[in-house]
DNA sequence: CTCATTATTTGATGTAGATCAAAACCGGCG
DNA sequence: CGCCGGTTTTGATCTACATCAAATAATGAG
């Protein structure tokens, strides 16, 4: 945490109150744009033509950096942009009155979020970086406008809208009728598919969130998630090492959730 | 089912194969329209100028008759079209190989379905109908070319689509953090708010599953939900005979939930 | 109206995973 | 190098809900 930059936003507690940098609210390299970005093929730009792309980088050429523990956008703050990962992590959760958190989603680089809020035009969830992150910020009135002159890019908008619904229709049948073998199978195969449309491996990736987390988002205690953890290692399914995680046997996983 | 149509899908057993009415494929009263419907407030058209309401109207002229049990849409149908309710009511789920069906969604009057499936142009899940029910068939190519020439039923799509993800992710809430008690609460209030949407009164209304369905629909046993129901009447919350379900004290099931 | 079928209720018992508790580990810092 | 807070692992026990079982009520066909 040492480098890590003050965070833009103002509601989180300030550990690095006194950080002798009181490093400016700068555009992070602005330079950096969609046509040049690695993860052009698997982020808002999948699909589109070069000349669409560049008029897409009119839009998201404000970049922000938020450290880690640090929000990006917290529940009930007007929305007004959609973010994309840029690099790092991020979950999304809600928090009870009562303090409870309970995480709705986790965000690698090239997903996009705050698709939720447009409804209602403000944020249902807080946005926090699990390690120092950054984001494209996405005017969404801007983005609205343009898919308007661009058909591609509203279809590839609505297929992205669809694409949550039905992400998210796949946790909930994880969360109403599987096991907690099965959903910590499905979660780290899950995982693995993101990390590989990333171009990583996807048999050997680090975990960027702790037990409990993990636990949180699948309806289960951190116990559970570690002793299934163990478990899973004494079979052979995988070998893992605190956050370090190899795929031993992914056919086996992939039984186990019946798939 | 005496007087239920003919279901126009193909795939379901064909229970009423020996009616002495083989009722024509009609496109039904295709007289109604947007512009006259009584859903217009609550459906796709809601916020649309007149004008457009009736750009609307050329697209969404085919109605669509399903008799209950019988499937409007079944998982791995090609998606071509958005289906708004437009009487009847129907559950979406999905078939897990091992014939376990799994619901993850009800849909009544003014909702639309078929949402998920316009990112893989595939249908994730069966649209089986609870109760003889008539669907508008909106053909999806259409609309999309339509939301490019009328910005706000473009902006009206990104809201919907937006709706249904918040929606998602509440679903999951309560799966994923929630006792037996609080979902079935949530459940109960969750369909008063929508009867009350609709127009009809949120504190009496007829239930439109089985136990079943909604134990299925919530992760609960069929057993776990009517022992409920008996303990919330015992408790004075709601009266409740058969299907039909009378808040008494609609205080105390928010309380439950905690909101 | 009567039977057959399906939906609902209620009771008795079992179990997956929660909770409580404590030890082991790890990274950062003085 | 050794201490300290946070994370992870492992064990012992408890409980909410599932499962199994059977009686009862509603629905629809004939």
């Amino acid at each position: 945490m040492l480098n890590a930059a003050i965070p833009h936003n103002t509601r989180i507690v300030p550990i690095l109150a006194v950080s002798t940098f009181p490093q400016p609210i700068r555009p992070a390299r602005s330079g950096v744009c969609c046509g040049s970005c690695c993860l052009q093929e698997v982020c808002l730009p999948c699909g589109l033509s070069a000349a669409n792309v560049s008029q897409l980088d009119q839009l998201a050429t404000v970049k922000r950096r938020v450290a880690r523990g640090a929000a990006l956008y917290r529940s009930s703050d007007a929305f007004d942009a959609l973010y994309a990962v840029r690099s790092g992590a991020f979950k999304t959760m809600s928090i009870s009155r009562g303090g409870v958190e309970k995480i709705t989603g986790f965000h690698l680089p090239g997903e996009l979020m705050g698709l939720d809020a447009i409804n209602t035009e403000r944020h249902n969830y807080d946005a926090v970086a699990l390690e120092d992150s950054e984001v494209c910020v996405i005017p969404f009135a801007k983005l609205q406008a343009l898919a308007l002159r661009i058909p591609e890019l509203q279809h590839q908008l609505f297929r992205l809208l669809s694409r949550d619904i039905a992400r998210d229709q796949g946790l909930m049948l994880l969360l109403g009728s599987m096991t907690a073998e099965q959903r910590l199978a499905a979660f780290l195969l899950s995982l693995s598919r993101r990390y590989e449309r990333l171009g990583y491996a996807g048999d050997c990736f680090n975990l960027r969130m702790t037990r409990e987390d993990i636990g949180n988002y699948l309806g289960l205690t951190m116990e559970t998630v570690s002793r299934l953890m163990s478990k899973f290692q004494r079979q052979g399914l995988i070998a893992a090492q605190h956050r370090e995680i190899e795929f031993k046997n992914p056919g086996g996983l992939m039984e186990l959730v019946g798939h």
